[in-house]
DNA sequence: TGAAAAATCACCCTAAAGTATGAGGGTTAG
DNA sequence: CTAACCCTCATACTTTAGGGTGATTTTTCA
């Protein structure tokens, strides 16, 4: 197969959890070590390994479901007076793409693009890429153009 | 407190997650018991913990944080009924000038400070103390805050 | 009428935004 | 397989925005 290197970016949390895991090897071995000199320590060893164990695996599962949780955000917001209707088409008509939306909306609630930038778990360039990428599809200058534009063809609320 | 069931329910997760701790108490001992008759079975024993423990805390985690994923997103007190109407007591109370108002309006609409000094045939230096106004008065630090903000008052429509 | 508030403008400086260009890896449909 | 996106990031540069300070002229109103 020829996608090895795909494999790699989409488990990147797990290459770090087994980095981790080799990190962990040697608190065992200290642990063992204890168990032979210290008698009865068996039960703290697997108390040990449990909560740690405990630990990292609900450290694992955030870390894997962290980046899913932006992407339920948007779907589920309805505002109590009219419920807000994304217009699709307006949004397939202009090719914007799901993470040009992500920082458009991040936009209007007027953060910088920093912010943006810590919020997304990218880079500032990155985030200045997308907004010229927007400008560009939504035929404007500024980021307060952006924003009205958008909000008029109901690509935010 | 009365509100124990409120309580139990609440906690139906972490409940659970004690329960299975004790059903799980059979497995140990019978793990521990291989422990003692096989030898060298020590590996396989904190190999067991280890991963029924992780398993154990990606289970918990997704549990624990699944219902929390969702609510981030707007509140949204003021919608937009038809109709626009100047919420004219939060500008008295934030104290915002005519002029002011004028210049967030231009703002919300777009337009770059040089623009809106060329539209109000004043300095880019005034707009720019006008701005500085605004956004000590709404207490925000940018031009796109401060259109969210004044919407969301129903400053501006 | 006199103080307060509003509106105007300038200068200097820093921070943020935006433009242009190139580039590498990922995903996907044809 | 490959062309077409998409997402990512970088570097370099220009422009705009914003902060701080101080000042003058109107307007307003008690």
């Amino acid at each position: 197969m020829a996608n090895t290197p795909n494999f790699l970016a989409k488990n990147k949390s797990v290459i770090l959890y087994g980095v981790f895991l080799a990190a962990l090897l040697f608190l065992l071995k200290w642990l063992e070590l204890r168990f032979i000199i210290i008698d009865h320590a068996f039960e703290i060893y697997a108390g040990s390994i449990a909560v740690i164990f405990t630990a990292l695996g609900i450290w694992l599962a955030l870390k894997l479901t962290r980046p899913k949780t932006i992407l339920i955000e948007k779907e589920v917001f309805t505002g109590k007076p009219e419920t807000f209707i994304l217009n699709e088409k307006e949004l397939t008509k202009l090719n914007i793409s799901k993470r040009e939306l992500e920082v458009l909306q991040l936009m209007s609630a007027g953060l910088s693009n920093q912010e943006i930038a810590l919020k997304l778990f990218v880079s500032l360039n990155t985030i200045k890429t997308h907004n010229a990428r927007l400008f560009e599809k939504l035929e404007v200058k500024r980021r307060t153009q952006a924003i009205e534009t958008a909000k008029r063809l109901s690509i935010i609320p």
